[in-house]
DNA sequence: TTGACAGGTAGGAAATTCCCTACATATTGT
DNA sequence: ACAATATGTAGGGAATTTCCTACCTGTCAA
């Protein structure tokens, strides 16, 4: 019957399914808060394109502005990515129960090579 | 520079992102594996469109399907929702410094109303 | 004031998504 | 063998997304 309603997470997974504006988190936060012109360096699109993305993000209460002269400085905000954070939580005991499936059949075959092969990306 | 590669977990992100598909994962979590019948009747849209939705997840790793005589009997599959929570980890010291703050300020506040108030949005 | 820079918005094309109605396939009961 | 059941696939339409090229606005420097 659930007509599935459209949750306020909506915007958020809608925002993080898009690998340029995951991208775009990351830097903001492993490079901290900057402009618009800095964020734009590290994609081949065109910049309007990624004021987009910024918007999309924005709107997700992922990233927020802060006007500083001609510049817009964009910071992270991370607080929406704990709403995922607690979607998932109740799925954690699904994959710790395979973790553990998996660790008790590692348990059972000869000790031989415990790493699986590199990924073949 | 980066020009964004598609990442593998891309399509988890993608899977869900809709919201009719976290809907089924939340179905299967809760009511444990079942057949497409028993998860389409807690929606309103038509049966193959359901069909397509369980495609997405399977090819997101995020459902398996068994053959049980002329019903497929589908079940969580979790482990690649571990890969989201390992993406968000590094930001989350980010919210959580976000509480601090607030938790601070609202020290500083008058032992008064702990509730902020309905966002007014 | 004028020009250059930073960045948002408009309009539109191409691709993708989401949903639908047929239809095809496999299994089961009669 | 036949009809009914369970579910996937095909084809297509409407909506949305993603990206582009103009273009507009606000700020700074000469």
């Amino acid at each position: 019957m659930a007509t599935t309603s459209a949750a306020p997470e909506d915007r958020v997974f809608a925002a993080l399914a898009n690998s340029t504006r995951r991208e775009v988190l990351r830097l903001l936060r492993e490079d901290g808060p900057q402009p618009v012109q800095a964020l734009a360096d590290h994609f081949d699109m065109a910049r309007p394109s990624l004021s987009e993305h910024l918007k999309v993000l924005r709107e997700a209460g992922l990233v927020s502005e802060e006007r500083q002269g001609r510049q817009r400085i964009y910071r992270l905000e991370a607080l929406p990515l704990a709403e995922v954070q607690d979607w998932l939580h109740p799925y954690e005991r699904f994959w710790r129960d395979r973790f553990k499936e998996l660790g008790a059949l590692l348990d059972r075959l000869p000790d031989d090579e415990a790493d699986p092969a590199p990924r073949t990306r």
